[in-house]
DNA sequence: AAAAAAT
């Protein structure tokens, strides 16, 4: 069998290598290592997970052993499509070149210029790049590319995608040719093979197959649910609840609106919980990510920045609060768990005008994904209550739902997930008004729902379904109804508060 | 129905 030792590593390198726990190789590792050792192009189809970013990495570390970086020239170059993938890739550079003294720049957008001005004076051994950033250091003429010994493009299906390939095109014109290239995607149609036909020079072709892509480890379900913003919250609480095994999860949004919305939503709830998406500030989208890697966060509410290449390594589970309107994000998303062999749960909320989407996944996955309780068409009626989302109140942070769970004495302790906060003096107040209601055997709060008075079927005056805790429950996380408006609350004041 | 990336 391969082992990292058979590769022609460095010894530096593979003390590394062996300080990290690994012996064994992976594939795209065994079959890239070699000729990257010997100045070879490389063409990679591996998609992440695959081990692909060390394959790279360990290969270049060898090779630069030999030479020193100059002031402002870069000796070698890593285009990477997201701010997040070159940070993690920078990593990989930190762990496995601890026994080099390798100058390792990280370019990117979002953060001041002056550090990585200050690293590309003293002269960069690695650049790690996202494009736009990388281009703006080369029109300040502060960046030689005549020194590029070796230039990585990662993730270029991706790039494409993104609208990236003029920007790679323009940087790679920089670059002499007598660079060795080393070119990496996950799928390879037409556009990339004509890419990497101008790119390369007589590539070595490493192909993986698709890391179990759909692996047989993760566990995937269907969850049916009504299509509002605020039942869909409400399943996806309960089915969080309902998870004995859960250690930690991404849920995935399709739009960076609803991660915001719904972050605040979990947030308010008492879970521990992130948010992550593209819109965010460079500072919160690192702490958010580092706090979920080191586990001070259990949740992590993002956008498909996170959907490939990010190595979270163990998460248990995943959960598309949204169908991905792209079959192929479903399978780069729930790629996030199951990771390495190990087991994993996707859960997929679904609700009725899902369905195409559902389809073309199913069809491109080349399997039926299995419903967790029954399909849409077996869903109760939606609730009876049409109320409309209510104004976000910035003092009204969680709590609520618990101390309802205490005073009533409901049973199921608040999971691991869930955090005490403390409940303000407002909310005290708004129980308090609801507490009266209530013992005098008036229905709860009647501004939050206006159609309750005329309703069919009025409710015996000491029902309190609405407080049972289901699925289907009216989301009740939205902060007390602004007092006083009766009926009329303006209309500003019911749109959901958007980030 | 989107997201990502330079300012």
């Amino acid at each position: 069998m391969t082992t990292f030792a058979d590769l022609g590593l460095s010894p530096k390198v593979l003390s590394a290598v062996t300080d990290a726990g690994y012996t064994i190789p992976t594939p795209i590792q065994a079959g890239a290592i070699p000729p990257a050792l010997a100045r070879r192009d490389i063409l990679g189809i591996a998609q992440t997970g695959t081990g692909k970013t060390a394959s790279f990495v360990l290969p270049m570390l060898t090779l630069l052993e030999k030479g020193r970086a100059r002031a402002r020239m870069p000796r070698t170059l890593i285009l990477e499509p997201t701010r997040e993938l070159a940070a993690q890739v920078a990593e990989n550079f930190e762990k496995y070149g601890k026994n080099h003294k390798l100058n390792v720049a990280l370019l990117i957008g979002g953060v001041s210029f002056d550090e990585q001005d200050r690293k590309l004076e003293r002269g960069a051994d690695v650049l790690i790049c996202t494009p736009g950033r990388l281009l703006d250091h080369c029109e300040r003429g502060k960046l030689l590319m005549t020194g590029v010994e070796i230039l990585v493009i990662d993730e270029a299906d991706r790039m494409l995608d993104m609208g990236f390939i003029p920007d790679i095109e323009r940087i790679a014109k920089l670059i002499p040719f007598t660079r060795q290239t080393l070119f990496f995607s996950a799928t390879m149609p037409p556009e990339i093979q004509k890419l990497a036909d101008r790119f390369l020079q007589n590539p070595e072709r490493i192909e993986v197959a698709p890391p179990s892509s759909t692996a047989k480890t993760v566990t995937q379900r269907l969850v049916a649910t009504h299509g509002k913003d605020y039942e869909k919250r409400a399943t996806l609480r309960d089915l969080i609840r309902a998870q004995d095994d859960l250690k930690n999860a991404i849920i995935f949004c399709n739009r960076k609106v609803d991660v915001a919305e719904l972050f605040r939503s979990l947030d308010r709830h008492g879970f521990s919980v992130g948010a992550l998406h593209g819109d965010m500030d460079q500072r919160a989208r690192t702490t958010m990510l580092a706090n979920f890697k080191e586990n001070k966060l259990t949740l992590l509410v993002a956008s498909d920045v996170a959907a490939r290449g990010l190595d979270i390594p163990d998460v248990s589970h995943v959960f598309n609060f949204d169908v991905p309107i792209h079959a192929e994000d479903y399978v780069h998303r729930i790629g996030r768990t199951g990771r390495a062999g190990r087991s994993g749960a996707a859960f997929t909320l679904v609700s009725k005008r899902d369905g195409k989407f559902l389809d073309a996944i199913e069809k491109l996955i080349d399997q039926k994904i299995e419903w967790l309780s029954g399909g849409i068409e077996d869903l109760p009626p939606q609730a009876e209550s049409e109320e409309r989302e209510r104004p976000r109140g910035g003092r009204d942070r969680g709590g609520r739902d618990r101390d309802r769970d205490r005073s009533r004495g409901r049973k199921g302790e608040p999971r691991a997930t869930e955090t005490r906060i403390e409940t303000s003096e407002s909310e005290e107040k708004v129980e308090a008004v609801k507490a009266e209601r209530k013992a005098e055997g008036r229905p709860q709060n009647p501004a939050r729902n206006p159609r309750a008075a005329n309703h069919a079927a009025p409710r015996p005056a000491n029902d309190d379904s609405r407080d049972r805790r289901s699925r289907y429950r009216r989301d009740d996380d939205d902060g007390p109804t602004p007092l006083g408006f009766g009926d009329e609350v303006p209309a500003f004041m019911l749109i959901a508060g958007k980030a």
